[in-house]
DNA sequence: CCTTAGTCCGACCTTATTGATCGGAGACCA
DNA sequence: TGGTCTCCGATCAATAAGGTCGGACTAAGG
């Protein structure tokens, strides 16, 4: 239950690559396309396609088009925050569908309805989680920043 | 993003129904019906049914077949967990498909995952946040228990 | 300047999961 | 013992996810 989906998972994937490669793996700034992130983790590449544009529509990275072209981040990692990335992907974060009740719609439920309130603070504490935890946080097993000694180079990639 | 089925929805709002039924809205110890419950929140008779069927096959609830049958909480209102609810109804928490792989099955993405370490911290937390959180912490407005975000601090580093 | 290879982009199809339904079996009370 | 009320298991339709295809754009290289 609260499975994430495949695209979502994609997105953090990708991500994940694209900030370290542009963090200095190899090269700071590098642009790194959609072959590339494919390959490195298995995933199909043109629904990995889907995905990157979807984040880029979303403002979270930059495309570049033609040759030498690719993917950048659109800000720093520590400004990409996890809530922002499954978002972008999966649409607003909602345990219940009266979570974002527009005004006029309610479920049929919604009278004598006794689970609304307390779900409402669950779902909060998640939504409090996931924007707590930024991209930056999940470069736990990469080098941060630094071009740097050539072992950390080798352990990168 | 992240939303519990319906099923998991009319669960909890029927054992929510049948806790208070049973701590002596009416009468303590009562019994109540499928078609009580259906009625009073406006939900598929038939699809309730399958529901508390799955309930009562995970010894959540007791059911007491024939007239003047019905269900009854199998446990006291504080032994019963949110966890273990939607657990019955949606299966393991996972928010990953590689958060219980079995030995020999993988995902394709394991070799180089990038995202596995982190997404089981946020996972622990969500886990932590609904086994803390018990049927009869639901009832009447009553207050909630709510965990501070570890997840970005451990991971990070 | 023009060609060409490489890239992103948007619409389409297939498959799996959820939501909902139907008829039957068992149990209790009169 | 008959009838009625209840729970139960198997089956069908709707929705969303996963995956695929061809076209449009860009920038380099001759």
């Amino acid at each position: 239950m609260l499975k994430i989906s495949k695209k979502a998972d994609y997105a953090l994937m990708a991500l994940q690559h694209i900030a370290a490669a542009q963090l200095g793996d190899v090269i700071p700034g590098r642009v790194v396309n959609t072959k590339e992130i494919a390959e490195e983790y298995n995933i199909p590449l043109e629904l990995l396609a889907k995905v990157l544009q979807t984040l880029s529509r979303n403002a979270l990275i930059e495309s570049h088009n033609g040759p030498k072209g690719g993917y950048v981040l659109a800000r720093r990692a520590d400004k990409i925050t996890i809530a922002q990335i499954l978002e972008s992907i999966e649409g607003p974060l909602g345990i219940t569908d009266c979570s974002h009740e527009k005004d006029g719609e309610f479920c049929m439920q919604r009278d004598n309805c006794n689970i609304r309130t307390p779900l409402l603070k669950v779902q909060d504490s998640i939504a409090q989680l996931l924007n707590n935890m930024t991209l930056q946080d999940m470069m736990g097993g990469t080098p941060l920043i630094t071009i740097q000694s050539s072992a950390a180079q080798g352990v990168a990639r």
